[in-house]
Parts: C-alpha cells; sequence; structure tokens
DNA sequence: AAAATCATGTAAGGGGTTACATGATTAT
DNA sequence: ATAATCATGTAACCCCTTACATGATTTT
C-alpha cells in the first residue's frame, strides 16, 4: 500500500529509470521500505496506468531502450493526499517476541544463538540508520542535496529536520532491540547458572 | 510462516477448539501475533493435514459439533525445530518513519495530527503490554498458570522469566515510539515558530 | 572474448485482509 | 421471541517473496 508513496517520493524528485530509481530506493526510502525490482517495476506500470506517472521511452546504444518516469501533477496530488491521511496501522506480527516468549522450550544454546543473531540482525539495521543519520546531518546525501536544491529556502530547515527525526527514530529503536536482546542474553546465563545449583546443591 | 507456531504454542498448553483458540489467541499469543478467525480455522485443517494436530468433534447440544484440537507428538516435534533454527528477519517496511521522513510535504497540522494518533496507538499497546507484564509477575494470567501447572518445578522460572522478558521488551518499544511522537510534535511546534518568525522579521 | 552491469520484466505461490455466509445454542 | 455468542468457515483480492528469464551495453 504505501510503496507507491515511497516511489512517488523518490521521483518527486526527478525523473528516473526504474533501474535507476531500484538503485537510489535501496540507499534512501529502502531504509524504511524495502521493494525487490520485481515489485518496482509492475508498479511503475500500474501507477502510469493510474495517471499518477508518465513514462517515456529514451534510447540507449542501438537498439536498448530504457523507459524514464516522471511525476504527474494528479501524482503529485495524490502523493500529497496521502501525506493528509491518516496512517493505517498493522496489527503486531513480531516473530521475534513470540519465540522470546517461549525460549523455556528451547536450549539454553538455541536461545543464546537466538539473541544473538537478534543483535547481529540490529547491530547492521544501526550502522546503516547512522550512516544515514551522518549523510543528513551534514547535508551530504546526495538524494536529499536535489531535494534541497529545488525548493525555497523556507522549507530546507524543515526537510532536513523531519528527516533526521525519522532516523534518529529508527535509531532509537535499534538500539532499544539490541539492549534488549543484550539482557537475553544476560538472563540465559542466569538461568543456566541456577539450574547447576539446584541439580548440585550444597 | 509463524502463524502455525503461535498456535502450536497455545495448543501444547490444552485441548482447545478452534472458536476458544481465537479467544485465548487475542489474549495471549495475539498480544505478538495477531490472527484473524477466517485465518485460524483454515491453519488448523492444514495443521491436522499435515499431522501436527489433531481434532475431534464433540456434540455440543442436540445437533451442534465443535473440533477440538490436541497437538501430536508429531506437531511438539515441530514446534521444537522451530524453536531451535534461526529466525527469518522481514525486510523493513515502516509506514510511519515512511511518512515522517518528508513530513515537510505535508501542513503543520496534518504532521501533528500524524504524530498524534502515533501516541495514541502506541499507548493503546503499551497500556495491553503494561497490563500482560503485570499478570505475569504476579503469575495471575490463567493461561500462564496452566502452563506453569503441566511442568516440572525447575522449568518455571524459566517460563515466568523469558515471559516477562519478551513483554518487557515489547513495553520498551512502545515507549520509544511514544517518545519519538512526542518530540515529532515538538518538532513541528519549533518549525511553525521559526516559520512566523521569519515571515514577520522585526 | 568474457565479465559486469544495465535494463526490464514474468510466473507461481504464500500469507494476510475484508467481507460475506450460515446455522446452532444459550441467555434474557 | 429475540439477542447474544458459540462455532466454522468461504471467496476475492492485494501485497510480497522467490525464482527464473532475457537480452543489450559497457568495461576489462
Amino acid at each position: 500500500m504505501s510503496l507507491r508513496y515511497a516511489l512517488l517520493a523518490i521521483l518527486r524528485v526527478g525523473p528516473l529509470s526504474g533501474y535507476d530509481l531500484q538503485k537510489q530506493f535501496s540507499q534512501s526510502v529502502g531504509h524504511v521500505w524495502h521493494a525487490p525490482d520485481s515489485q518496482i517495476y509492475p508498479e511503475l506500470r500500474k501507477m502510469e496506468a493510474a495517471g499518477l506517472v508518465e513514462g517515456e521511452d529514451q534510447l540507449r546504444g542501438a537498439r536498448g531502450t530504457r523507459r524514464v518516469y516522471h511525476v504527474t501533477p494528479e501524482g503529485d496530488r495524490a502523493f500529497m493526499e496521502w501525506m493528509g491521511s491518516p496512517l493505517d496501522y498493522q496489527r503486531v506480527r513480531d516473530p521475534a517476541h513470540l519465540r522470546a516468549a517461549y525460549l523455556e522450550s528451547a536450549s539454553p544454546e538455541s536461545a543464546r544463538e537466538f539473541f544473538r543473531k537478534h543483535i547481529q540482525v540490529w547491530e547492521g539495521e544501526l550502522a546503516q540508520f547512522e550512516g544515514e543519520l551522518t549523510h543528513i546531518q551534514n547535508v551530504s546525501n546526495p538524494m536529499l542535496v536535489r531535494r534541497l536544491e529545488k525548493m525555497p529556502d523556507g522549507d530546507r530547515e524543515a526537510t532536513i529536520e523531519y528527516k533526521r527525526l525519522a532516523y534518529q527514530g529508527l535509531v532509537d529503536r535499534a538500539q532499544v532491540e539490541i539492549n534488549w536482546a543484550q539482557r537475553g542474553l544476560d538472563l540465559v546465563t542466569r538461568l543456566e547458572k541456577e539450574k547447576v545449583d539446584d541439580d548440585v546443591p550444597d
């Protein structure tokens, strides 16, 4: 549902081919909304059918072509409308906390492995988010720079600040996950120790 | 993918009909894994076909029946195997942070509305999680009590502690979201004030 | 000449959402 | 008698995932 608006958000900065968009995607909006190319190309076609974007085939070498899309006024309206509409929140579906709630059914080693992987995954995310945050604060993200160039002076601060807030939120979230999993590892160790004490009381 | 294991987690405590399971669901695992009845009934049938559970039709009144499911040894094995296997992490797809990153395209009032709703939604979740956490700490959750009764003494502490950890993690997460949205509201106000100062410099 | 990467998809299948459908039983 | 709730689904649709497919162009 949001893919469409994630694509519009990028295309509003300037026209792009599906291929370029997909590359940009993984480096900007892709941090908050992942999409594989197998989803992007068809979605662009659907958006074109809906009149939100228009594509033009450009020649590339002798025979090759690439289709470059730009946002139509209607696409712009649709984006604005989405920005002003209430977000629909998905119901919780959290495999990590589901499993955590039943870890007594696993071996201590499995439990440890689970928390270790959780930390590893979220450390990865954290690194990405922090990198992005730095780029935002230094105004060194190319996409952001292009966007800033195309807007009146008065809107620039807001653009930077909202992006910063968004990524700061992601950083906070990643840190909470890492912290939580760390406490999980401590708990595994504590329970294991108590178990041994029970078995061999003196 | 996890629905099956969420259902097994509940059924391992004791046999239930689809209807009862669905009720229990919303009060326990449902906090971490939502599922509507239209998904639960067919999934139970599939699990039965896969040999993980067995259902028996029980009479109810003169003509009515209800199908009560219990976990088979194979279902038990499947659950244990899942507990020991690495969790597959879904790619990020976060509509709230996506929108937050582009809020300069919205009116201050829309931005405020967005953050307010975010707070409201997560306050709701927080209340649920905190309530659950209290029930865990007081050992006053009926499902938990039934589970504890069916296990050896030595496993009880682990069961309680892991559940507590899981819900503590959810509480932490909810608080981070609320906190973040609060900062968002502050930012909207700050930007609006600066905008006015720009327009009317003295 | 071979490898990388540019460029654009299709097809099958899984999981989830929403809406609809149906009838029995128990409580008021 | 009526309303609530017990009880169990089906059907259509959308989004996403994974795997596969294909060929052109640029770089080494």
